[in-house]
DNA sequence: CCTTTCGCTGACAACGTTGTCCATTCATTG
DNA sequence: CAATGAATGGACAACGTTGTCAGCGAAAGG
């Protein structure tokens, strides 16, 4: 028995050639809209299709003919407002490419990414786009050999040579502690994910450079890496600000750092500048409202899928790297001067 | 050719069984646990596995067993705020029962809403979860019948009886516009979506509800339904403001007409009251703060995904209509009393 | 009128897996 | 020592589709 109880089995190819008085292989070319068959026959065919309201099943379909027509997005968090629009993008391209889309998060799980990724390439996608949460992916060498193409987004794939699409985190951020040198500030506090992240890495580095840049010496005690969770955040920076010499100026790592400093910085007393690595929804509503460095979440996922799908059509130079250019939003919080 | 080329074509079961010396059912017997081979016979087989990198296909396996561990979901837009916790909480669900989560945007568009339900169940995906874009659901009573599970979620079918996880729309909305009564207005303006979506009208009809059992008139004037796109709104807005008798408060029917209003009403010299129905991060950080009627999102996801896995596993009592509670979050912004 | 060509159609194998069932082996028992 | 039965392994069909190829009839050409 195939079908649950209670329900009528769907009808297959063959019951609708045995109601059309045909072969099997006919009913498969006016599904297919395969050249070759009389208008009359179509006709006969099509009126047993309706009546017996046959759907093609694709999986059987895409066994045979090897590609599933469907692509694989693992990213961190599906219901992250950075990632969101991301997944939005990669749908959209898909789409444009009569593809499907499997969607799972990760969860910043090494193990949730490999168990979704391999539970992916068991339904056999065509390829994948993969937010990093792990920082080996050796374990996909062997699916890339067989052929699943695969695209990193934002941050750079661990231990083997793949595309990647990211932001330029680096520059990105020097941009924004320039933007606070420029007003001043000499004492800048960074607070930034956990250091195993590709990105909060390029960040602190984009930090440090910019501070070199103008010649300013960093406390270790103005730096702060770790997870983003708001109690975290929320400690780190009100140590900044209880210390002898207090940052007077704070760049925040991605965009749920920015949020809780917000919070943090709304109960202080003396005004505190703020940059913050991501753009959000609202940040020009705040009072003051926040200067970011916007990155272009859209245009990561179009760039990652478009590479993808140009890679499934057959293009195989080597492993490419796009990085994407980040935006200074200037809005207020950053032109905070020093207290005197 | 059934490999890409450049790409050693994908071991099967055959190549394991060869390679290990036993036959193909004796790899079947490993790959799933089943009882029945020596100790001896599995260390073989595991290793030649190994040594040809051997992943199951999925796919072949599922068009044997019938069913393919995969859902789908389709909703408005993956990255409207609004949404995409919905469907994380539809993923986590997914993922307690071992299944796979396809995704797709309907972008409020009913065509695009069948394509991809329709595509979805070409793929054979056990069930669905939709939130409807089109008010008519005709087209999926065959493939309902034919067994695949279906679950509305956020606005009901059209046309068909079918299960449904909802907000109190009405209800809340009547508790938000109570509240702006309570505190004095008497000129209320109502924004919503288009009247063709069932949450706009519900919404809708709360706020008549609230205003007849307040015995207050309503001038129709005061309301304005259709896209939420922000140039629409904030022209609603504006003419309601600048009519001879103009609103002292607004509800705003869901979170984009929100957004939108606050910005207007920054820059209204009037103080005007604001409740939103949906609930959104930092509403709390603006000033003023914005109370809402929020929604649970991730409950509607969840109690969705519930729904649909208990059907999968056999539940098949009439379709069940479920409705969370909203909740009045007081912040501020429905607390400001009207102009004398 | 016979052959060639061509348009149309269907039988059959194959995709990679699982379920059924039979064959073999080997230890146990009468 | 033969009979029994459990444990193990494998051959084969089936899932629903598409690709290959051969057959058939009719139109076209000699």
């Amino acid at each position: 028995m195939t079908h649950t109880p209670g329900h009528t089995p769907r009808p297959t190819m063959k019951d609708v050639a045995a109601r059309a008085g045909v072969g099997l292989k006919t009913v498969s070319r006016v599904v297919n809209e395969e050249p070759g068959v009389t208008p009359d026959t179509i006709q006969r065919v099509r009126e047993a299709i309706d009546a017996l309201g046959f759907r093609r099943n694709d999986s059987a379909r895409l066994l045979r003919t090897g590609r599933t027509a469907s692509i694989g997005l693992v990213l961190e968090d599906l219901a992250d407002p950075f990632y969101s629009p991301l997944s939005r993008a990669v749908e959209e391209v898909a789409r444009a490419h009569s593809t499907l889309l499997f969607t799972g998060s990760s969860a910043e799980n090494a193990e949730r990414e490999q168990e979704l990724v391999l539970a992916f390439c068991a339904r056999r996608v065509d390829g994948l786009v993969v937010v990093p949460a792990s920082d080996d992916h050796r374990y996909l060498e062997p699916e890339i050999d067989a052929g699943v193409s695969t695209v990193f987004v934002d941050r750079p794939a661990g231990g083997i040579d793949a595309d990647v699409v990211l932001s330029d985190s680096a520059g990105g951020t020097r941009e924004g502690v320039a933007h606070l040198i420029a007003h001043g500030h000499r004492r800048i506090g960074f607070i930034g994910d956990e250091l195993r992240i590709h990105t909060a890495n390029e960040r602190l580095r984009g930090y440090r450079e910019a501070m070199a840049a103008a010649g300013l010496p960093v406390s270790e005690e103005w730096i702060s890496m770790g997870p983003t969770a708001p109690e975290r955040v929320r400690a780190a920076l009100t140590a900044m600000l209880a210390a002898p010499e207090p940052v007077t100026a704070l760049f925040a790592g991605n965009n749920r750092v920015t949020v809780t400093a917000v919070r943090v910085l709304l109960g202080e007393v003396r005004p505190v500048a703020l940059v913050g690595f991501d753009d959000f929804e609202l940040a020009d509503l705040l009072r003051p409202a926040v200067t970011v460095i916007a990155q272009d979440a859209v245009g990561l996922g179009r760039a990652a899928a478009k590479l993808l799908f140009r890679r499934l059509d057959g293009g195989s130079d080597k492993p490419r790297r796009i990085e994407l250019p980040t935006r200074l939003i200037v809005r207020g919080s950053g032109e905070i001067p020093p207290a005197p």
